[in-house]
DNA sequence: AATTCAAATCTTGTATACAAGAACAAGTTC
DNA sequence: GAACTTGTTCTTGTATACAAGATTTGAATT
C-alpha cells in the first residue's frame, strides 16, 4: 500500500516485530524508493515514527531504528500501573452498574486471546487481543484519551514486551491475570486489584534477561571501548550522539 | 526569528494568550510570507502544533486554531492527579532524605512566583513559575518523561487555566497550595496530600463561568443554529467536521 | 606506514512548481 | 426564484531540483 498511512503502520510493524531491528538505517531516498513515493509524504511518516519514538533522527545524517530504551520502558509501566489501578478499581467500585455490554465485550476478547494462545506463533495476535483488552478498559472508564496518549509513547515498551515474551511461555499467566481482573470487577471486589496490577504490568522488569539475550537491541550507557572484542553483541553498534528533541 | 523552533514557540505562545483566538485559520502562505520562510519547514511546524492540539487540520481546507476542548481538559487534569498524588506522596514519605538541593529549588521557584504576583499583568510569568513548580516536582522523583509526555497534550488545559485565572485573583490561593504542598514534603506529611492535590489541580472545573463568558473559545456540541441571534458569541463561528487523527 | 587535506558522495533541509480536492460565485436552465 | 452546472480560486498534497552539513574516500605528503 503506497498511502501515508499504510507506510506507517507497515513501518511500526516492521520496527516492532524488529525485522527492522534497532540501528538499522532508515534512508528517505532508499524509503521512496521502496513505496515508490516521493520524499516529502515519506518525510512526514518518519517524522511521525520520531515522534512515537521508533526511530532517532540525526540531522544531515540519517534516522536508525532507535533502541529499545529501558529508562523509557520503566516509566510507562509506572505510567500505566498508576492509571490501571485507579481506573480498575473505580470499575470495580461503581455503584451504578456496569454496563453488561462491556462485560460481554471483555469476556469476547479473552476468548479470542485464548484463541491465540492455542496456535502457534500467534504471539503478535496474542499481543493485539491483550492491547484490546486494556484499552476496553480504558474505554469503558472514560479514558480513551489517555490510552491513546500512553500509545504515542510505546515503541520502546511494545518491543520489550515482545522480547519478554520470548523468555518463557507466560501467555498463560497473562491471560489468567486478564481472567481475575475481570472477576474483580464483575463481583465488585476492588481489593484486590492494587496487587493485581501491579503484578500485571510489572511482570518482572527483567533486565537481566534482556541484557544477557538481546544487549544489541538496548539503548546502554556508552559502554567503553574494549579492545579486541569478537562478541556479536557489538558487532554493528556506532557511536551514537543524542537525537533532536521534538519540543 | 526565522528558524522552525522560533516559529513553533511564537505561534504555541500566541495560541495559548489567545492572541491567535479558536477558530483563526493558520494558512500555510500567509504565514510563509509571515516568517519569509518556505511552505516546506513551515508544514512541520503545523504538524507539530498539530499534535500537540494547538491546530486542527482539515485536508485541502485548511488549518484552524483549535477550540479549547473541555473534555480534554477534564482527561488531563484526571491524569495529574492521579500522577501528581503518587508523585508527592512518594516525595513526602522517603526515608531516605530528599536532597535539599531539591527542597531549595522548590522554594526559590515559588520565591519567583510571588515576585510575579507582585507585578501586575504578569500572569504569563506566574503561570511559568507553576509549571516550573510542578515540573520539579516530576523532575524530583524521576519522571521528567512523563511530564513531558503530558505536555504534548497541553494546549487545551494551558488555554483553559489562563481563561480560569482572569476570574478571580486565585493567584494568592495557588501559591498557598503550593506553600503547603512543599510543607507536607519537608515534614514528611503524607496524609494531607491526596486532598490537598485533587483541590490544587481540580480547582473548579467551572465550566459554567466559561460557557458564560468565553463560549466563542469552546468546543461545544454541535448546538442548533437559532434564528437571529445577534449574540456575539456565535459571530465567526463555522460548521467544523473532524479533524484527521494522526495514528 | 601514518597523517593530512581536499574532493566526492553520502545524508537531510529548503524552495518551488505543479497536482488535485474543496469551496465559492456566477451564470444557465428549468 | 430555485436548483444545477461550470469555471475560478482558494486550500493543502506531492514531486523534484537544489542547498548545505556530515561522512567517507583516497591521494599527496611527511
Amino acid at each position: 500500500m503506497s498511502t501515508k498511512a499504510g507506510i506507517l503502520q507497515q513501518l511500526r510493524s516492521e520496527i516492532l516485530t524488529l525485522e527492522l531491528k534497532p540501528g538499522s538505517i532508515l534512508s528517505e531516498t532508499v524509503l521512496s524508493e521502496r513505496f515508490k513515493i516521493s520524499r516529502t509524504p515519506l518525510r512526514d511518516v518518519l517524522k511521525q515514527l520520531a515522534h512515537e519514538g521508533y526511530i532517532d533522527v540525526y540531522p544531515k545524517r540519517g534516522n536508525l531504528v532507535s533502541y529499545i530504551d529501558l529508562e523509557s520502558v520503566e516509566q510507562i509501566i509506572y505510567l500505566r500501573s498508576i492509571l490501571e489501578k485507579d481506573i480498575i478499581k473505580n470499575l470495580a467500585a461503581q455503584n451504578v452498574s456496569l454496563p453488561l455490554r462491556g462485560i460481554l465485550e471483555l469476556r469476547e476478547i479473552l476468548n479470542k486471546q485464548a484463541e491465540a494462545i492455542r496456535q502457534d506463533h500467534a504471539h503478535e495476535a496474542f499481543l493485539f487481543w491483550d492491547d484490546a483488552f486494556h484499552k476496553a478498559l480504558f474505554a469503558l472508564a472514560g479514558r480513551v484519551l489517555l490510552w491513546d496518549l500512553i500509545q504515542q509513547s510505546n515503541a520502546h515498551y511494545a518491543r520489550y514486551r515482545r522480547l519478554h515474551l520470548l523468555k518463557k511461555e507466560k501467555l498463560e499467566e497473562i491471560l489468567d491475570e486478564h481472567r481475575l481482573i475481570l472477576e474483580c470487577i464483575v463481583n465488585r471486589d476492588a481489593e484486590r486489584i492494587d496487587d493485581l496490577v501491579r503484578h500485571h504490568l510489572h511482570e518482572d522488569i527483567n533486565a537481566a534477561y534482556l541484557l544477557e539475550n538481546f544487549a544489541e537491541y538496548l539503548n546502554l550507557p556508552r559502554l567503553e571501548a574494549r579492545e579486541s572484542d569478537g562478541a556479536s553483541a557489538a558487532h554493528g553498534r556506532k557511536a551514537r550522539g543524542e537525537a533532536e528533541a521534538d519540543g
